[in-house]
DNA sequence: CGAACAATTGAAAAGATTCAAGAGTTGTGG
DNA sequence: CCACAACTCTTGAATCTTTTCAATTGTTCG
């Protein structure tokens, strides 16, 4: 692991790598890193925007909230990702919610900073507007499959994507300790139908369950289901 | 209307408006205005991008389909609008389709000068990530609404939307001749669902139809359905 | 141990889709 | 100007999916 002073990862840090050598320095003087514990929130819906977070270790989802009861996960982050961008834009105020899935060292970067870095490296600012972009696709892909497949379709391909994103061992595993409730929230449905979704999928071998984590054991069955028409 | 020499209207153009005197020349040179008919494509889901679209008049959808029959429509573009920028970054393929609902003139930029444009004009470049920002704020907002509002709230906040983005006459008609298919699929419904919805709207008088268009007439009444909780 | 909370299951109810069929509109060619 | 075909519009009824409610079991943790 390559670290620069302040112990950041540069090769999970998008910041710290995209900045010019010249500007470590002025980063080092303005970033802070911290951990949060599993279930805390880096940022609240609502809230105004401080600044941006990148992610060195640990999980977060990012969860948009709907009355007291209702949730829906827009997104999982994890090692190397960037949360709070959501806030970049026309209002003040996050339009999401970040919390904990597991303990997480974060790289705070002020909102003031990051646009001042913005406003300077061209690079870095060409690589956000990518980034942004591709949120987008992915955002409408998973808004279509939101609309158009049932829940089973809907889980099999969260499964999927969680499988990619994060990683599985060799058990099939993903590397991901996720709850019923939340990978509810992820597919937007309730918690009892993202259970018998799931026992179903166990029983079709197509997932297994052991403890808490969950594994992708018949790819090829998952991707049926989350298949187009 | 201030106009450049090929015709681009300078006040509804983000890319001539954003670009600096200096390269307006390199513009003329590259941009292409054309007009598209009613029901023409402007670009298809899948097809290698080619560049980015910006409109001068007319509208358009722009949708993802789902085999051949269902599609979603992802977002509703007019006037000063730009279409085609969901093609901008990993893939080489648009992710969406762009149909015309009226006659549209639109000033088209090949992708590779409009890369080199983002390259070279920093304030382009910001201005066109902050775009995505909000985009995908929006597009995150509808995620929530498809998965956590019953149809009549999706179809009330819909045209909520619809008015304020189209703007409305004195009568409250929506500056948007809007099919009742069309309606379904930008709220994530049947042709038949949305029908009886709108139905119910009427009889609730919070709309009225006449004609081909749409006219918002209770604006608290759909605020009502579209509401959070 | 007991309290709180997560998991599990069944049954009823709600919401939306699908199918089907008839009414109304539009456009075309004879 | 009418007849016909091809649409879109409109409505009812059956069906399916998903949610909701309710009740029971299992687990965790102070």
């Amino acid at each position: 692991m390559k670290k620069d002073k302040s112990g950041c990862d540069l090769s999970t840090c998008m910041f710290c790598r995209l900045c010019v050598p010249e500007w470590r320095p002025a980063i080092q003087a303005h970033k802070q890193t911290y951990t949060v514990k599993k279930g805390g929130l880096l940022f609240k819906e609502g809230d105004p925007v401080q600044g941006i977070f990148f992610l060195f270790s640990g999980s977060v989802k990012v969860h948009k909230h709907w009355g007291e009861e209702k949730e829906l996960i827009v997104r999982f982050a994890r090692r190397g990702d960037i949360v709070g961008h959501r806030g970049v834009g026309s209002t003040q105020l996050y339009p999401v919610s970040a919390t904990a899935l597991e303990p997480v060292e974060v790289c705070f970067i002020p909102l003031e900073f990051f646009q001042a870095s913005l406003k300077v490296n061209h690079e870095f600012l060409y690589a956000m507007m990518l980034f942004y972009a591709t949120e987008l696709q992915d955002s409408e892909q998973k808004m279509r499959n939101l609309v158009n497949m049932p829940v089973k379709g809907r889980v099999a391909y969260a499964l999927l994507l969680l499988a990619e994103k994060f990683g599985q061992d060799a058990e099939g595993n993903i590397d991901l300790i996720l709850s019923r409730q939340d990978l509810a929230s992820y597919t937007g449905t309730t918690y009892e139908t993202a259970f018998r979704v799931m026992s179903e999928l166990i029983q079709e071998q197509a997932i297994a369950v052991s403890g808490k984590s969950i594994a992708v054991t018949d790819t090829a069955k998952l991707q049926v289901y989350s298949q187009l028409q």
